[in-house]
DNA sequence: TGTTACATGTAATAAGTTACATGATTGA
DNA sequence: TCAATCATGTAACTTATTACATGTAACA
């Protein structure tokens, strides 16, 4: 079977509760959008297909005169979830501009150089505000919870460098 | 000046040192590849698209039969450099499929869940060896030793992190 | 009555990777 | 002589975002 990250994202939630293309988009915008996200653009085709392969099941479930297609998961799609859970191989890919200019940030009086590392330390706070936002609702199961931890925790290490390095920066110049 | 990511780290590059197309794959896999990739198919258009705008100049120093053009940054091409260095948005983007999988690893037995964990903690491992084969040339610029500190200070934060959770999540069941 | 949220979808575009083609040079 | 590295480039493909179109329902 022909499988991309939307693909997991969707037999994922399914995995979790059934539910429309819409509320996905809004459960991954206030869950995995900090590691994975994804549009409209590819949650509705990718819907599409996978209803086609039989991985998930769309039935018609209408709220008054507005449409609304509410998919679940089939026996298929959760084996397919389970192949893809257990498999080891690690992925990742960033796209940091704030990295980017640190790295390059040479080429920049020593001052307007530590205000990247400032701006990037803001970013974090601001990050973590919002993560502290979306709260640990104590009935999240177990890995939902750690992941969420994840996010927390990584955006207070952040703070940490870059309030350290800030630090060291200005001591050795 | 329209631009993207490649536009960067092209200028950047060049702000170092002149080189070739080539020579800067080299670099970007070396260094920035961790926050941010770069491949032939976008590293030699936006050469040719830069040099087009003025802000590179290209010159033809063959290497015995080979050809070989090595770029330089002209003075509009610092200008616009700076211009970016001192934006201040950060942008950053992640797609992650070990935290993806763990988001969902609620679905997986927990023991096989817990091997996902593990799993985290070894790729880190090994991305943090390969970073210390990088190793810090003592005579990197500042700014360029941050990043590199900062992927190995990040690399050791995530193997601890995944550590802890994991003697944590096999505490609590 | 107007704004926000619900709900589905697509077209255009942007961004990025992969694999290939071509050929010279170096060193085992 | 063979493999690896140097060197430039592009075509095909995949992935992802953005913006739009369409219309209902809830609520102030």
């Amino acid at each position: 079977m022909e499988a991309n990250g939307t693909t997991w994202v969707v037999l994922g939630l399914l995995a979790l509760r059934r539910m429309s293309g819409y509320e996905m988009k809004q459960v991954v915008d206030h869950s995995t959008r900090f590691f994975w996200a994804a549009s409209y653009g590819q949650l509705y085709p990718e819907l599409r297909r996978l209803e086609g392969l039989g991985l998930v099941a769309g039935e018609s479930e209408p709220r008054g005169a507005r449409p609304r297609r509410v998919f679940s998961l089939t026996e298929e799609g959760r084996h397919a979830l389970h192949t893809w859970l257990r498999g080891s191989r690690v992925r990742m890919e960033t796209r940091d501009e704030s990295l980017l200019r640190l790295f390059f940030a040479d080429a920049l009086p020593h001052e307007e150089a530590l205000d990247l590392v400032r701006a990037r330390a803001d970013h974090f706070r601001g990050a973590l505000a919002q993560l502290e936002g979306i709260a640990s609702e104590a009935d999240d199961p177990p890995f939902v919870g750690l992941t969420l931890r994840y996010g927390l925790d990584y955006c207070r290490w952040e703070i940490d460098w870059c309030t350290a390095q800030e630090r060291q920066l200005r001591e050795d110049r």
